[in-house]
RNA sequence: GGGCAAGUAGCCAAGUGGCCAACGGCAACAGACUGUAAAUCUGUCCUCUUCGGAGUUCGGUGGUUCGAAUCCAUCCUUGCCCA
C-alpha cells in the first residue's frame, strides 16, 4: 500500500472525499507547475456561510501545496442569479451594499489565506465587477456569446432542469453561465489561472469556462468539483433551528458554531472531519477507530466541532464555546445554584432578555412571562409548548400551566434561566 | 396574436357548491427513548386566544348564491402547441 503521507493534492482529496469530477489531466497540471487555481464566492451577505467553508478549504488546501489561489467575489455574477439549484430571481444588490458584503467577505478570507504578495504562491482576491463593469452589452455577446453555441448552453444540467421542468427560465439567468465562463476566460488571460474548483453543481458553468478558453484563447484550462454537503438524513446541511449556520461570531457566536458540529451524527461526523479539518489522514482514520469501539463517547463529533471552531473562530473563540458548552450540558443534573452570577452573564449564545422587576414580585403566570420576555411570540405558542413538557424553568421542567413566577423563582435575586427544549437556552435578567 | 393546461399553507400535493382552516407526504419545532446522536414512536405545525373559541386564507379583482378553494367574468403569471 503506498504511504498515506505521499498522497498528491488530488489523491488526498480524494480520500477526503471532496473530489466529484475532475477533467483529465488535472493532476498531471498540478504536478508540473505552480498552478493558479479560483473558486468564486457569491457577496449575497456580509458573512459566509458554512456551505461557503468547503471552497475556503479547498483553496487552503490548494495554498498549501504550493499553488497560488485566486478568491473571486461575484460582484457582477451575484447580481444575475445562479440558475443552478435555485428556483427563484435574485435581487440586484446594490452598489453600497455590495461594497459592504466584498469587504466583509474579504476580511473572513483573509483570516483563512496567505495574502502576502512576496510570495509566489500569495493568494490574491478579486471582483468580477472590475471588469463586467466596464465591458458593453454589444461587446461582451461579440466576444464572449460567439464563441459558445445556444445548443451547447442548453445542454447544461442546470439550464436543461429548468427548461423540462414548469417554472422556466429568464434569459437573464440562461446567461450566467456565459458570465462565469467569461470569469474564468479572464482570469486565464490575465492571472495565467488554469484551474478553476467549487462545488459539483458548478461543474456546468465551470465547463463552459474551459470551453471558451479552448476556442477563444486556444488554452488549456482544468477544474474539479467537490461534492455538495449533505446530512445522512438527507435534510439540508448547514441549517439549525436558528437558520443559517455563518462564520461570522456576530450572527453565529461560537458557541452555536460549536454546537452544530457537536451535534453532528456519527455518519456525518465521520464523512465530516476528513472535509473540514486539516487532520491527516492517518490521525483521521485513528479518531474513526477509536469512535466505532465507542461512540457514546462522541469522541469524533468533540474533535470536528474542536478544529472547525478553532479554524473560524481561533483558539478564544473555541475555549468560550466550550465553556459555556460545560456549564450547560455537562453538569445537567447539577442544580443551578452551582452557577454563580459572572457564569450566567458570561454565557455566550444564550439569548438574553430584560425584564421589569415589579411584575415578579407580583407573580405572574408563566404563560404571559414566556411570552412577554420575548421567548416566544405569542402566548398561544407559550402555552403548547408548556404543555407538550417542552420548558423547563431553572432546569425544572414546569408540568403546571397555572405556574407563577415570582422572586422565589430568582436565581442570584436576578436571573431566571428558561430551557426551550433541551438545547435553547433564554436568559432572563430581572431589573 | 390563436388554441390547450395549470396557479391551494415553507415545499410537494388532494379537494370541483355547505360535513373545509382545507386529506396525505416532506421539511420544521417539542416530548419519549438515547449519547446534547441516528432510527423509531407521540404531539404541534395560518394568526390570536381567557383553550370555550375568534379572525384571515386557496394567483388578483369583481360577480352569481342563504352559502364559493370549488360556478361565472376579467386580469396577472407559468408551461405546452400553433402563427
Amino acid at each position: 500500500m503506498r504511504k498515506i503521507d505521499k498522497m498528491t493534492l488530488i489523491e488526498e482529496l480524494k480520500w477526503r472525499g471532496m473530489l466529484q469530477d475532475i477533467m483529465p489531466g488535472t493532476e498531471e497540471q498540478l504536478q508540473k507547475e505552480l498552478t493558479t487555481g479560483y473558486i468564486g464566492f457569491d457577496p449575497t451577505a456580509d458573512s459566509l456561510h458554512i456551505g461557503s467553508l468547503v471552497p475556503i478549504i479547498l483553496l487552503v488546501h490548494l495554498q498549501k501545496n504550493g499553488h497560488k489561489p485566486i478568491a473571486l467575489i461575484g460582484g457582477a455574477t451575484g447580481m444575475i442569479g445562479d440558475p443552478s439549484g435555485k428556483s427563484e430571481e435574485r435581487n440586484l444588490l446594490s452598489e453600497e451594499q455590495l461594497k459592504i458584503n466584498v469587504a466583509g467577505i474579504k476580511k473572513q478570507l483573509e483570516k483563512h489565506l496567505d495574502f502576502d504578495t512576496s510570495k509566489p504562491n500569495g493568494a490574491e482576491l478579486v471582483n468580477n465587477y472590475d471588469w463586467f463593469s466596464k465591458i458593453g452589452f454589444i461587446e461582451f455577446l461579440r466576444d464572449a456569446g460567439k464563441h459558445i453555441t445556444v445548443n451547447y448552453m442548453m445542454a447544461k444540467d442546470s439550464v436543461k432542469k429548468r427548461i423540462e421542468g414548469d417554472t422556466g427560465i429568464s434569459y437573464t439567468e440562461f446567461a450566467y453561465q456565459l458570465m462565469q465562463g467569461y470569469d474564468y476566460y479572464w482570469l486565464y488571460t490575465h492571472k495565467q489561472c488554469k484551474l478553476q474548483m467549487g462545488g459539483s453543481d458548478q461543474w456546468g458553468n465551470i465547463t463552459t469556462g474551459t470551453e471558451l478558453i479552448r476556442r477563444k484563447a486556444n488554452g488549456e484550462a482544468f477544474a474539479f468539483t467537490c461534492p455538495l454537503i449533505t446530512k445522512a438524513d438527507g435534510g439540508k446541511f448547514g441549517k439549525t433551528e436558528k437558520g443559517n449556520v455563518w462564520l461570522n461570531a456576530e450572527r453565529t457566536s461560537p458557541y452555536q458554531f460549536y454546537q452544530f458540529w457537536l451535534n453532528a451524527s456519527d455518519k456525518d461526523a465521520e464523512r465530516w472531519i476528513k472535509i473540514f479539518t486539516f487532520l491527516t489522514p492517518e490521525t483521521i482514520t485513528s479518531l474513526i477507530e477509536q469512535h466505532n469501539q465507542n461512540p457514546g463517547a462522541r469522541q469524533l463529533q468533540k474533535i470536528l466541532a474542536k478544529e472547525v471552531t478553532v479554524f473560524v473562530h481561533g483558539e478564544d473563540g473555541l475555549k468560550e464555546a466550550v465553556e459555556t458548552t460545560e456549564k450547560l450540558f455537562s453538569q445537567q443534573s447539577a442544580s443551578v445554584e452551582t452557577l454563580s452570577a459572572d457564569d450566567l452573564e458570561n454565557m455566550e449564545g444564550v439569548i438574553k432578555f430584560d425584564y421589569p422587576k415589579t411584575k415578579i414580585s407580583e407573580g405572574i403566570d408563566i404563560v404571559s412571562f414566556l411570552a412577554e420576555t420575548g421567548t416566544f411570540p405569542s402566548k398561544g405558542e407559550a402555552r403548547k409548548m408548556v404543555q407538550s413538557g417542552g420548558i423547563s424553568i431553572n432546569r425544572e421542567k414546569i408540568s403546571d400551566i397555572g405556574r407563577k413566577i415570582n422572586a422565589a423563582d430568582l436565581l442570584h435575586n436576578t436571573y431566571v434561566l428558561i430551557q426551550k427544549g433541551k438545547k435553547n437556552y433564554y436568559l432572563v435578567k430581572v431589573l
